[in-house]
Parts: structure tokens; sequence; C-alpha cells
RNA sequence: GGGCAAGUAGCCAAGUGGCCAACGGCAACAGACUGUAAAUCUGUCCUCUUCGGAGUUCGGUGGUUCGAAUCCAUCCUUGCCCA
């Protein structure tokens, strides 16, 4: 058995750990768990990190649970969040419920040969039919308010100006007693989570100590942050996910390959899987010569690979290829095949009868839907963000007619640097 | 139920009768520089626009006024204190 916890350890994996976890763990094949938030459909790459902390887990030999929380996802966690949060449905619920355990099943081992095989757990299972009454005695006598109240994520809101709801406020209390379900149901020891969730977890251990004197162990992993201080993980478009439906394999891939330098050093530890030293010499190597972006390229890769797949990363290659690597090379240069092979590629089509007769760039723009409104696309010409077959358009009047089409049929609009539009005349 | 305070754009936050589509900061987008990096500088950042403007905003609704984010009434929401 590995361990597992010096190994999250040099990877900045590990930030709150309680006393003895790292015996228990080097003790005994250990069952652990995560929580999982059903507040989409998808997944995104905030949950990657503790779907990761899983698969360790499950690779050193332990045990993985994913619970999902559909009754906790009634509730609303109030780690972290200045505001009380809205309820969501019953209906919305089932429906995320099922498609994050769609995408756990990709990452983790579940076939039922396996002694350490992964499962998932949903905590609507053991709420559904709990009365109120029944909770208060069986969970509720055992924690007192104080303590409750001296959590972080419950302070802060006390002294904030936007209170706390009962409901809000008992959601540690709830956590936790998943945590004594699942230990005293599934053996599960164990609990990780993002280290806003340190408070629920203890309160979690607390339960089962003074419940069944039994003992339970956690540790939470830093929240990823990006060195600029702006949000992980979200972009102009809005969250990455991991559904390509949602973010095609070519933009996950681009998402990675942006990282600054700072960051890319951090992430190619938490999120890839390569041993110590190859990350060291990738770190070294990529230092002593940035402009290859050496760390970038092997983050995008290992992870595209690890959440889309083998082709699906070829694919995202090809298209940064031929996007980026080549474009020093005129448009004209692309062959028909290029163009219609890009994938991920922002594709629209556009009656060719309005180029015959010229139509100004601006309208142009705005009805292909690359810019929501004219005065948009306006502003982005005036200001030099527009290039049409990686000529840059500095003027707002000009025609854009057949004979500007690739091959008779193309169009390749940039948006500043990074974003492609590919523009059929049908 | 009583008293006090607050509600402004994605977020934070200034404005307390006209000079207000509303200071400033963050985030975001684009440009320059670069390495599809960071930092820096510049521009954009309520909606639409024929770039001249036009329309809709400051918790909701009514009102006072030539004119309201700003004053009044009322309602809603939130916090603090009292019951």
């Amino acid at each position: 058995m590995l361990n597992l916890i010096e190994e999250l350890q040099w990877r900045g994996m590990i930030q709150d750990i309680m006393p003895g976890t790292a015996e228990q763990l080097s003790k005994e094949s250990t069952t652990g768990y995560i929580g999982f938030d059903p507040t989409a459909e998808s997944l995104h790459i905030g949950s990657l990190v503790p779907i990761l902390l899983l698969v360790h887990l499950q690779k050193a030999g332990h045990k993985p649970i994913a619970l999902i929380g559909g009754a906790t996802g009634m509730v609303g966690d109030p780690s972290g969040k200045s505001e009380e949060r809205n309820l969501l449905d019953e209906a919305t619920l089932t429906r995320n419920l099922t498609g994050v355990k769609k995408q756990l099943e990709k990452f983790l081992d579940f076939s039922p040969s396996l002694p350490n095989a992964a499962e998932i757990a949903n905590n609507y299972d053991w709420f559904r039919e709990m009365g109120f009454l029944t909770f208060i005695r069986d969970a509720g006598k055992h924690i007192t308010i104080n303590y409750m109240m001296s959590k972080d994520s419950v302070k802060k809101r006390l002294d904030g100006e936007n209170g706390m709801s009962f409901t809000e406020f008992t959601y540690q209390l709830v956590q936790g007693y998943d945590f004594y379900w699942l230990f005293t149901h599934k053996n599960c020891k164990l609990q990780m989570g993002g280290s806003d969730q340190w408070g629920n977890i203890t309160t979690g251990t607390e339960l089962i100590r003074r419940k069944t004197t039994g003992e339970a162990f956690a540790f939470t992993c830093p929240l990823i942050t990006k060195a600029d201080g702006g949000k992980f993980g979200k972009t102009e478009k809005g969250n990455i996910w991991l559904d390509k439906e949602r973010t095609s394999a070519y933009h996950f891939y681009q998402f990675w390959l942006n990282a600054s330098d700072t960051d890319a050093e951090k992430w190619i530890k938490i999120f890839t899987f390569l041993d110590k030293n190859e990350i060291e010499e990738l770190i070294e190597s990529g230092r002593s010569n940035p402009s290859v972006r050496l760390i970038q390229k092997k983050l995008a890769k290992e992870l595209t690979l690890f959440v889309h797949g083998e082709d699906e990363y070829q694919q995202a290659l090809v298209t940064t290829e031929k996007l980026f690597a080549q474009a020093i090379a005129t448009a004209e240069s692309l062959t028909e095949e290029d163009l219609e092979s890009i994938e991920g590629v922002v594709q629209s089509d556009y009656p060719a009868e309005k180029l015959k007769t010229g139509q100004d760039i601006v309208s142009f723009l705005s009805e292909t839907e690359i810019f929501p409104s004219k005065g948009e696309a306006r502003r982005m010409v005036q200001s030099g963000g527009i290039s049409i077959n990686r000529k840059k358009i500095d003027n707002t009047q000009l025609i854009i007619e057949s004979s500007l089409l690739l091959h008779g049929k193309y169009l390749l609009i940039q948006k500043g640097k990074k974003n492609y539009y590919l523009v059929k005349a049908v």
C-alpha cells in the first residue's frame, strides 16, 4: 500500500488533517468518502479535485465512496457563501443526480470483483424516510449549539449582515449525520473534501465519537485558486464542464493550456498522476525554456486524456495545431479538409446569397451570432479585436463578399487572439 | 408586535433634489508588449444604435416637484436591539 498522505502532501493537496489519519491509512484498507453537490447536471472542473482525491484513495488500495448529496443539496451548504442559497426542487435534483452519477463512473473503478471497488451513495436514501423528530433526537441531541456556532462558516454569517436561516445552520449536522451513517453502515472511517468543508467534517467526526465512541478521520484539500486572484475554472464562456456537450474537448484542452506559469506548476501536481520525479524534471525544463510552455502542454494533455480520452485529445491537439502552431501561415494555406475537420470551433452557416451582394462587417458579425448585437460587434471591430481569415480588420465599413471566401465556402473569424469561429456559406 | 439601521449595475462600493447611465475598486472582454504566460499601459464594460443619438435603471408601488437614486407615503426583504 502506498503512503497516500505523503503522496498527497507533496502534491500540495492537504490543507487540514486530523491526527491519526496517516496511521489509520497505513494500518488497513480504509473506506473514505467525499460529498458531491448535485447543483448542476454535470460536474465542472471544480469537482475535479474531489474526484482525484477519490482516485488517489482507490489507487492506494482504499475504498472510495462518492456521496451524492441528494438530501444536503436540498438544504444548501452555507460554507463559503455570504448569502442564503436558493433551494433546488426535487425534480431538478433527480436529474442532476443522474448526470453526476454517470460522470463519476468514468473516473472510478466500480467493478464488483475489486475488494476496494468504488461505490456511489445518495444521502437522500437515508434522509427521505427520516422524520424531523427522529433527526433532532438522534443527531441533534449529541451536538451542542455552542459547538455548532463556533464554526467559521456559521460565525461569518452571524457577524455578517445577511444572517442565516435555521435550514442552513442545520446543514453541518445533516452532513455530519452522513458521515455517522456511512461510518455505521459502510464502515467508512474517512472523510475528505475541500478546506471549506472542514467545519462540516469535524461535526461529523464529533458526532461519531459521541454516538459510537468510534474514531473517524478526515483531511481536506486546499481550494484551487488562480495566481491573479480570478476565479478558478471560469472563463468568458462560463464554467468549464466535464461534459463535452457543454464544454468541448478543444475548449477544455485550451483552458489548461492557458494556465499561467505559476498556476501550471501548482496544478500539474494536483491534477495529474505524474510521479514526483517526472514533475520535477518537467518544472525544471519548463522554467529554463518557458516559451515552449511545456508544463501547460503536459497539463492540458493529461487532463484531456483523463476526462475525455485519447480520441478527443488528438482532435483537440490537431485543432490547436491548425489554429495556433501555424498561425503565421496564411488562412489560404489551410485545406478544405483542415477547415471542415476543425473540431470544437464554433461553426455557423450563412446564406451565400447575401455574400454575393455583399454585407457590411458589423451586420455580418451579429447575424452569425458571433456577437449578440451590432453595437458590440462594432465596438470590437473598432478596438481591433476582429480578424477575418487571419487578417486584422480595422474598418467598420468593410463589406464581406464572396471573394473573401476560402475555397469558395469558408470564412475564418477570430475574436481576439484565441477565439475562433468558422462561418460556412450555404 | 415596538425601536433603530440598511437595500445602488456580475460583485464590493460612492452618490443624499438638476452637472447622474450614476465616482472608485474587483472580476470580465479587447488592444499594445510577449510565450495562446505574468506584470504593466490603453480601451470597453445597463440595452439598442444608421455612432448623431434613443430607451430602460438605483428593493416594489404610488405621490410631491419643471426636474427624484436622492423628498414623502406605503409595502417587501435583511440586519441589530427590545418584547
